[in-house]
DNA sequence: TGAAGTTTAA
């Protein structure tokens, strides 16, 4: 197969022998440690020599848009300028966030010790500073709490409300609930700072680690810290429960609330909703029948809740009278409703009857929206129809309603799905240029082909361009990265991830372990076995007093 | 994310 560069550059050739250099380049600018063997692939024998022939930085021919195959003539090529432009805004600015994400990476013990590193340079700080770093560092909760203590103790500068909630959330998002308790009580001390904004990640982290009786108590607890607890925020409790697994646990809390704090037709419809969710829909019908006696009648969100809920019956005669019903009682479908119709008739196949939908959204007169063109595109995506999802955006464009994030997802993801690479990549570019800031998924699928075609370098460039754009692997991304990468025989890195993984505070799971042990002992790679034997002893251990706590 | 909808790994 004859084979071209990745990233178009007037000569490729000497693009793929600097490759390597160049990426490191873009990790070394932000501070990240790069892991030896990205810096020199080929010269490392440590590391090179546990993996298979080295790939060069190269994909199939067909990505190449100067070449006579490609689809999309028109379009600039795709260069290593485009996919990174370079950021003018505030040198200074930059070179902090550079500096301080630098020092950050270094793995420290606590968020003790890196304020006592940080206390070694001057970085000006700003609420702009510290929301960046915090954003970067969400899945790090050391370094960003220590960074956070640090900056705290900078003259001329106070943390704002909005970066206390911030930091909030990054503990209680990694279960540091001690900590995040402790900031509460500083939030308090400093004066007023604490917010239902505050309570509601607090609640929403606390019921996302099932920890569904705290949440319920720091919701009893909130008038303490100066938050009302009034009908907004005990809709927020009932819709974190039922959000959270824990329907009926939202309903024994409203049941013991309501005689305190009237409800709404919002607390109504969280619960009506939650029971939809867990596909619970006599007591959907109950609650509907509850809020009726309550003055409330039924809305269009609690109408759509309970479509939603025969959809995922695959009830569709049902969902068919009920729109009729909807239509009767003067309560017609709205976008929402119809996009979930649309969606749900797509996913299961019958791809006309969606496409149908279009029609009698268009018929009510309905504008449809950026979500329901989104959906639209991916139904049309996953009937293999990538063209007409193509007319969809343009159609949008018409319209005046601008392609987002979803939209470029659901673009890489359908062209992916069809190995499409190159039309992938070049709506990656033009994210870029239409500044659509990509997120975790717009590269998930880009990731997973590129461990199905074996393009491992091509794979790790995208891992670097997303250290670029503050977006670090979530949970399920590094586990298909470490397991792709050992099935494809890259093993080192493969460990590598693993180790960082853990070291995000991740746990993996004992079958992606497993999964790299395996290997390992196959190749007889003693050293790395051990060392991942005691990383899954550790976890496992870490587990077994979990369970007992 | 957050009273209802859109992308996603086996």
């Amino acid at each position: 197969m004859r084979r071209c560069c990745l990233i178009l550059v007037p000569s490729s050739k000497k693009f793929v022998s600097h490759s390597s250099r160049r990426t490191t380049a873009c990790f070394s600018t932000i501070g990240f440690d790069l892991p030896d063997w990205f810096r020199n692939p080929d010269g490392d024998a440590s590391c090179a020599g546990l993996d298979d022939q080295e790939d060069i930085f190269v994909l199939p021919t067909e990505l190449n848009p100067s070449d006579e195959q490609s689809q999309n003539r028109n379009s600039r090529p795709l260069s290593i300028r485009n996919a990174f432009p370079a950021s003018h805004e505030d040198a200074e600015f930059e070179a902090d966030v550079d500096e301080v994400s630098r020092i950050l990476s270094a793995r420290f013990a606590s968020p003790e010790a890196i304020v006592i590193a940080m206390d070694c340079y001057s970085v000006r700080v700003t609420g702009h500073l510290v929301d960046k770093i915090l954003t970067r560092f969400s899945n790090d909760w050391v370094a960003a709490f220590g960074f956070f203590m640090w900056a705290g103790t900078q003259g001329g500068y106070c943390h704002c409300a909005d970066s206390y909630d911030l930091m909030v959330d990054i503990l209680g998002k990694s279960k540091q609930f001690d900590l995040m308790w402790g900031l509460i009580n500083q939030m308090v001390e400093v004066g007023g700072l604490v917010s239902l904004m505050t309570m509601t990640k607090v609640m929403r982290r606390l019921a996302g680690a099932s920890r569904w009786t705290d949440a319920i108590d720091a919701f009893h607890r909130m008038d303490r810290f100066g938050v009302v607890k009034d009908t907004k925020a005990m809709n927020v409790l009932l819709d974190t429960l039922c959000k959270e697994r824990s329907v009926k646990r939202a309903r024994g809390a409203f049941q013991e609330l309501r005689g305190t704090i009237p409800p709404d037709e919002s607390s109504f419809n969280t619960l009506v909703h939650g029971w939809c969710k867990a596909r619970m829909l006599k007591e959907a019908l109950e609650t509907m029948e509850e809020m009726n006696q309550h003055g409330f009648s039924p809305s269009v969100v609690t109408y759509t809740s309970l479509l939603e809920a025969y959809c995922m019956e695959k009830d569709f005669q049902t969902v068919y009278s009920l729109l009729d019903e909807m239509h009767k009682r003067r309560c017609p479908p709205n976008v929402i409703t119809y996009t979930i119709v649309m969606h749900a008739l797509g996913k299961a196949g019958r791809t006309r009857e969606a496409l149908d939908m279009f029609d009698k959204l268009k018929e009510d007169g309905v504008a449809p929206d950026a979500s329901f063109y989104n959906s639209l595109i991916y139904i049309l995506g996953r009937a293999g129809r990538l063209e007409d999802a193509y007319s969809v955006v343009e159609e949008m464009h018409k319209t005046g309603i601008p392609s987002n994030v979803t939209t470029f997802n659901t673009l890489i993801s359908a062209a992916c799905d069809h190995s499409q690479a190159e039309n992938a990549l070049k709506l990656l570019v033009k994210m870029e240029e239409q500044s659509c800031k990509p997120d975790i998924k717009t590269y998930t699928p880009l990731l997973k082909l590129c461990c199905k075609k074996q393009w491992v370098k091509t794979l790790l460039f995208l891992v670097c361009h997303m250290f670029r754009k503050d977006i670090s692997p979530d949970f399920s991304t590094y586990t298909l990265l470490v397991s792709w990468l050992c099935r494809n025989g890259k093993v080192a890195q493969s460990c590598l991830f693993l180790e960082e993984m853990i070291s995000k505070g991740f746990t993996p799971k004992l079958e992606t372990f497993d999964l790299v042990m395996k290997k390992l002992e196959k190749r007889n790679l003693q050293i790395m076995y051990k060392k991942i034997h005691m990383l899954r002893t550790h976890i496992t251990n870490l587990r077994h007093t979990n369970s007992f706590q």
